[in-house]
DNA sequence: ATGTCTTTACTTGTATGGAAGTATGGCATA
DNA sequence: TATGCCATACTTCCATACAAGTAAAGACAT
């Protein structure tokens, strides 16, 4: 029998931090921005404690900065947090690619293969959101492919930093070429080659490194470091 | 010119905050036990608003779980997550150690070196802390060699249900053989080896693979997963 | 024009009271 | 003995008031 599944209403706190989360991560609210925890109580019609609460949430996140007694703000990018986050990426998905090559799970391959698909399908109706996250489920399911479902969610938290970057470099550079490198790895993946699986995950994570200070340079008061 | 180092003195939220992370860290806070915002505040002298703010951040951190008009509880230590950290950390590091062989920075390996003697002292002396401490710093250091410094800082909040489990393992395993380990690593980074450093990195770290299942049938109400 | 002081309007930090939900033990009842 | 109800004593959550610190604008003397 299954177990009964009990849901309790999320607290006031933590909705508002997950509403500012989402908003930070798409760039609704600016780098640098100063947010006030009696502007946002009153704009939604609430305490002040609930909010604050929430802005504390979003400082681990690190997303927002806290100034004692002057105010808070949301955080710039920081581009060392970025590259470090960067590295660990590719470290890790190097390994997991390996992992999937040898395993070789048909079924989660296929929806791999699907999720190129949708990229190609929200290139071409050019959908931002949709193709990031489709982006992220092609990731994810290799992390799954390999049997480290958990890894990704650690990932996920390192992540915060990228994904803001993410949706401004997503309007500037060329999601076709993604989908190429997305194309070589699954290739690779499909024919169990762990040798140029592992390559082609490392060539593809690395095109950020080139395109980190491009965009810190266009936008010089987005970033900081 | 040095610039001026201004310090503000810290909220009395976040040196609650400090206080109970230590004390999670070092097993002085069990897995499961139960916290309450009036006792630690009282305890304190001050008032619940400043405990519950800690609170939060020792959820966000993953150190405790509040669970809303039951009560807080230290989290139990999640043996996917711990494994999930341990396998990042053997691919980031991995990565790094080869890095280092290839750069082979003379100073830090000095370092690195210095440190295992640090090991070698502490472990004839017993104390678990200053192992454990001087532990970290090799890693650290190995991250500084590889130019990566700002990586050690991610790995480090991955590593807090970690090292909970280290303040239990390092009393029941064996000590020399970690430093032999160290040795091991080090030798092939002075040589310039990168496949070899590799190879004893991974080695290294996947001590643990046997380590984390025996630790939670030793003590399983202190486990979860 | 420049520098200094004061006022004033903010900001976040802390204390406290009460609201709402939960667990537990006692007690009446079948 | 077993079951259902209820009072009670908790818990975290939210609202409110006040405290303490910051910053910027303006008055005013130099």
């Amino acid at each position: 029998m299954d177990i009964a599944r009990i849901t309790i209403a999320p607290s006031t706190a933590s909705q508002v931090h997950d509403w500012l989360r989402k908003r930070v991560q798409r760039g609704d609210l600016p780098p640098g921005m100063r947010i006030s925890e009696t502007e946002v109580a009153s704009a939604i019609g609430i305490s002040r404690q609930p909010v604050r609460e929430a802005f504390i949430r979003l400082a681990s996140d690190g997303l927002a900065e806290v100034r004692p007694q002057r105010g808070t703000y949301i955080s710039r990018i920081s581009v060392s947090a970025v590259l470090s986050a960067r590295f660990i990426r590719e470290a890790v998905e190097a390994d997991l690619a390996r992992a999937v090559a040898k395993a070789r799970p048909g079924d989660l391959l296929d929806r791999m293969g699907d999720e190129i698909a949708a990229q190609h399908r929200a290139d071409k109706a050019g959908s931002v959101e949709d193709f990031i996250d489709s982006d992220d489920r092609f990731h994810h399911l290799l992390a799954q492919a390999a049997g480290q479902d958990a890894v990704w969610a650690d990932l996920e938290r390192l992540k915060a930093q990228m994904n803001r970057l993410r949706h401004l470099s997503m309007r500037a550079f060329d999601r076709s070429f993604t989908i190429g490198q997305h194309r070589q790895i699954l290739d690779a993946l499909r024919h169990g080659d762990a040798d140029a699986a592992e390559a082609a995950m490392r060539t593809h994570l690395r095109q950020m490194l080139a395109e980190v200070p491009q965009m810190a340079a266009a936008q010089p008061d987005y970033f900081t470091d």
